[in-house]
RNA sequence: GGGGAGAUGCCGGAGUGGUCAAACGGGGCGGACUGUAAAUCCGUUGGCUAUGCCUUCGAAGGUUCGAGUCCUUCUCUCCCCA
């Protein structure tokens, strides 16, 4: 990359400014000095470049990891190019076969429908939806009929689809294949003749998607589109990437306070990573953070009011904290708690404490609550109950802390 | 079309007739500790009207006093040959 880019010294500072601003963050950049050809020629021209960001929809939540490529669009669109935003409805129903190591469930139109609504409704957190090519690739793809299917497939051979690694190893390791999912990759990298991309955004494993793109606008003679693969996220657990699957995520939509405490809960070496790809954060500014004598509790909660801010606002985020700080480190009750009706539960004034639990919603058997009790994660105003048996009488107003999270009011009568 | 292998709890993966609600690991949960919902350590991890009972080891039948373990059929997957 250093060497391709010292070829040709001459790019005027504006592409340089542009350039960084663009690939912040980016794990590899494919054709770079074409991304800066074509930036040099935008703005000679003034005509925007076309920049590329498919995203299937094929879950509700929207999390963390995927704002890394949304940011990278916005970062388009901010310098006033087109930010072209694929919403992979026809390709959502064959399921994207990238990292998986089974073929993804078949969704339903209705479900890639409802999807979309709601990853659009997200994606606002990043992008301003105003200013986005919103283009569904079912409008091609869906018309492209059998012979138009067979054209596609033409295009790659098995070799090398199977040398991809996911695909590598699941055939390695005896799991499934089916055709439609060797398929899926040039119906995604044909999107981008379709829309002309001068630039695709993708996550690092998307890598052999982006290339093929490459390849099939060659062939229909267009110039090839420069690639931006954003890393892929490390999710809480600090060691698999942010993924819904691997339950280590943080959704955009997510309560503020759940979002800081989410973040509060990343292993400390996870801390630059986040404020490299969650926050805008000048990135000399985020290495300065890290030298010298930092208290990591102190880093975390800069670092969480951040990502709350952004996508809550700085009172939130001043909340979400200082709540956290409260409720966890000082273990006190927080202000605002679910209440539990108690009125009609009790009998003779009093109920089982583990029936209390279930009623609460705080364990999903009596078989859980009876553990929750003897391990004595239950509370009573702060008092510990370690009698699984125990009858309790509640009085309004008392708390039920169950575990380190879990509260409740109760409200009798 | 022929031959072989396999399907186990949230996941991975042991288990080959009773002592199996099922080893072990991961994850989850609880506790202690702490600078945090980090790390570490300990405990726990099917359900129930609970020293017993019920449901669970791809599905349905069968053998047996007794089956995750044996038999039959079925469903699904993988591999090899054609």
């Amino acid at each position: 990359m250093a060497k391709e880019e010292s070829l040709d010294p001459k790019w005027s500072p504006e592409v340089e400014r542009q350039y960084a601003y663009l690939t912040r963050g980016c794990a590899e950049i494919i054709g770079g000095d074409q991304l800066k050809r074509k930036l040099a020629k935008s703005i000679e021209s003034g005509k925007p470049l076309r920049a590329k960001l498919g995203v299937d929809p094929t879950a509700h939540d929207l999390h963390l990891g995927f704002t890394l490529p949304l940011s990278r669009l916005r970062a388009f669109s901010d310098l006033g190019h087109t930010a072209v935003m694929i919403v992979g409805d026809a390709t959502a129903m064959v399921g994207d076969p990238t990292g998986k190591n089974k073929a993804r469930p078949q969704l339903t139109r209705e479900m890639v429908d409802d999807f979309a609504k709601s990853y659009l409704d997200q994606t606002a957190t990043v992008l301003d939806m105003d200013k986005v090519e919103v283009r569904r690739n079912s409008d091609w793809l869906h018309g492209l009929g059998f012979t138009g299917l067979i054209g596609l497939a033409a295009k790659a051979t098995v070799a090398q689809i199977l040398a991809r690694d996911d695909f590598s190893k699941r055939y390695a390791g005896g799991e499934p294949i089916h055709l439609h999912e060797m398929i899926y990759p040039l119906m995604q990298a044909y999107d981008s003749v379709v829309v002309e991309a001068d630039v695709e955004i993708g996550g690092h494993d998307q890598l052999f998607n982006l290339l093929l793109g490459r390849d099939l606008q060659r062939e229909a003679g267009q110039e090839e589109q420069a690639c931006l693969l954003t890393p892929l996220l490390v999710g809480l657990d600090g060691s698999k990437k942010m993924s819904k699957s691997f339950h280590n995520y943080i959704g955009v939509s997510e309560p503020a306070n759940e979002m800081f405490g989410k973040v509060m809960s990343i292993p400390d070496d996870l801390m630059e990573d986040y404020f490299t790809h969650l926050t805008s954060m000048d990135l000399d500014e985020v290495a300065a953070l890290f030298v010298g004598d930092v208290n990591p509790r102190e880093l975390k909660d800069k670092l969480g009011q951040a990502i709350v801010t952004r996508f809550w606002d700085a009172t939130q985020a001043a909340d979400a904290s200082e709540t956290f700080r409260r409720v966890i480190s000082e273990k006190q009750d927080p202000d605002d708690m679910p209440d539990l009706l108690l009125e009609g539960k009790l009998e003779g004034g009093s109920i089982g404490l583990i029936n209390l639990i279930v009623l609460a919603g705080f364990a999903a058997s009596n078989g859980e609550a009876r553990r929750l009790i003897k391990q004595g994660g239950v509370r009573i105003d702060g008092v510990a109950i370690t009698d699984e048996r125990s009858r309790i009488s509640p009085q309004n107003g008392q708390v039920l802390k169950v575990g380190k999270r879990k509260y409740a009011r109760f409200v009798c009568g």
